[in-house]
DNA sequence: GCTCCTTACATTGTCGACAATCGATCATCG
DNA sequence: CGATGATCGATTGTCGACAATGTAAGGAGC
């Protein structure tokens, strides 16, 4: 029972219409900005620009920003400033034995619920992740992976999980922009998803766990070494009025 | 590796000092009345109504309110309204659902960390919730059993875990806060945290991770019941998740 | 009597201006 | 020369008023 996918039009179809309201379309705007590296870690986030920027007034951007802030893109103090979060080495950690949890936690979920759509649609991602690799087109690479790993909480139908997800994978995505932005073009592998894929296939769910944790693993090191080679102890300049 | 415990004191007074902002004032007050049951589910927030009441403007109000939007305590449609989330039974799934992979996760982290202080502490809180069941103070109860119920998240160090542990929190006081309003005094049973907090202080990890299952499963059917016999013929249609 | 349109009200969304606070710079004093 | 206190600019926090929108009641037409 896949929840967002191409042939099950009819419900996005009566859905609410787009955004209404300029705060949903600058935390939106904004959100991209982030997680696409236009705007990087560090970057100071000041109202009034911003609000300049967008040509609206403070109130709606503020309560934009509020969402951000909630969402863990963007610190804010007090009377002093506001800026999107910074990279750290424990973050990285963190957010990857995080995913271990809840990926296994999701496929145990999901794991009677995978019909022939769920196959068609791993593999579809798949290939997708792989032509975006074959074209060298890192962005799109990110995003692929991302869209082939959210299939299974998509899937699983628990709309909590798929909550958590979302707030994970916006920070992985942070942090693989910044990663794709220092590191010049860099993406994943092209064979990096096929025993996960085939294990996600499969019948034997330990060895889906086991593939998870050596995938997550292998990801989690990856960013590492390059967090702490590109700063050790360095602050990431705060590059002011980078947007658009 | 405790983060926040009485024998250090040192950090907490040299810490920052209470909150300066309206905003943060009526985040916490709003978020207390409604885990506290004050406000009910489905209540009604009417912003100019509230402003009134915490004497402030509108602005600072809004922003409190988008963030327990943000918190899934509070839900709202554009021009239209505001209210406190209702409550379901598919919720109550997932939420123990998710409890449970989240605190084996925390459990697992923690295992290793387990030092004298850990036991000590763990023990001291099955004794304050102890005492607040013999004393009939359900609200108490409650709270200490989450007390107790978090003191694993705090052991072990992973910020991000006890982020989502936070969020999960919440939403629990609230079915919690409305079963017990609805129940009258039904707190947790005296002895029912004997063989989770024995299994915590063991060797046999294993043996924990059933624990776990079996006291929240518990704990699920329970709050589940409740639900089915309170609202029968409750509507699961269109229930829009403000999940951007 | 029923349907559709109009209208009024309640509520949220947005705006521009003002106040409070923080950080840095500079003057003053020992 | 160093430390302390005052001043200035920048940024965020708050306010009151107005506009946009959704909801529900009421009336006209059939």
């Amino acid at each position: 029972m896949l929840q967002t996918s191409p042939p099950s039009v009819a419900r996005t179809q009566i859905a609410r219409l787009p955004k209404a309201t300029f705060r949903e379309h600058i935390a939106e705007r904004l959100r991209l900005a982030i997680l696409s590296g236009e705007l990087l870690p560090g970057a100071a986030l000041v109202e009034t620009a911003l609000a300049e920027r967008f040509e609206v007034s403070r109130a709606p951007l503020r309560e934009a920003l509020r969402q951000l802030i909630e969402q863990g893109l963007v610190t804010t103090v007090p009377y002093t400033g506001t800026h999107v979060v910074e990279l750290t080495v424990d973050d990285v950690r963190e957010i990857h034995s995080m995913r271990i949890a809840l990926e296994r936690f999701a496929f145990e979920q999901a794991w009677p619920l995978r019909d022939a759509r769920f196959r068609q649609e791993l593999l579809r991602r798949q290939a997708a992740l792989t032509l975006s690799i074959d074209q060298a087109d890192d962005a799109a690479s990110i995003a692929a992976e991302l869209e082939l790993h959210s299939l299974v909480y998509e899937c699983c139908g628990h709309r909590l999980l798929q909550r958590h997800w979302a707030g994970l994978r916006g920070r992985l995505q942070l942090y693989w922009a910044a990663h794709h932005r220092a590191h010049g073009a860099k993406g994943p592998r092209r064979d990096s998803h096929d025993s996960y894929v085939a294990a996600a296939l499969g019948d034997d769910l330990d060895q889906l766990r086991t593939e998870i944790d050596q995938h997550m693993r292998r990801g989690a090191v990856q960013t590492e070494a390059f967090l702490r080679a590109r700063a050790p102890s360095d602050h990431p300049t705060s590059r002011k009025e980078n947007l658009t």
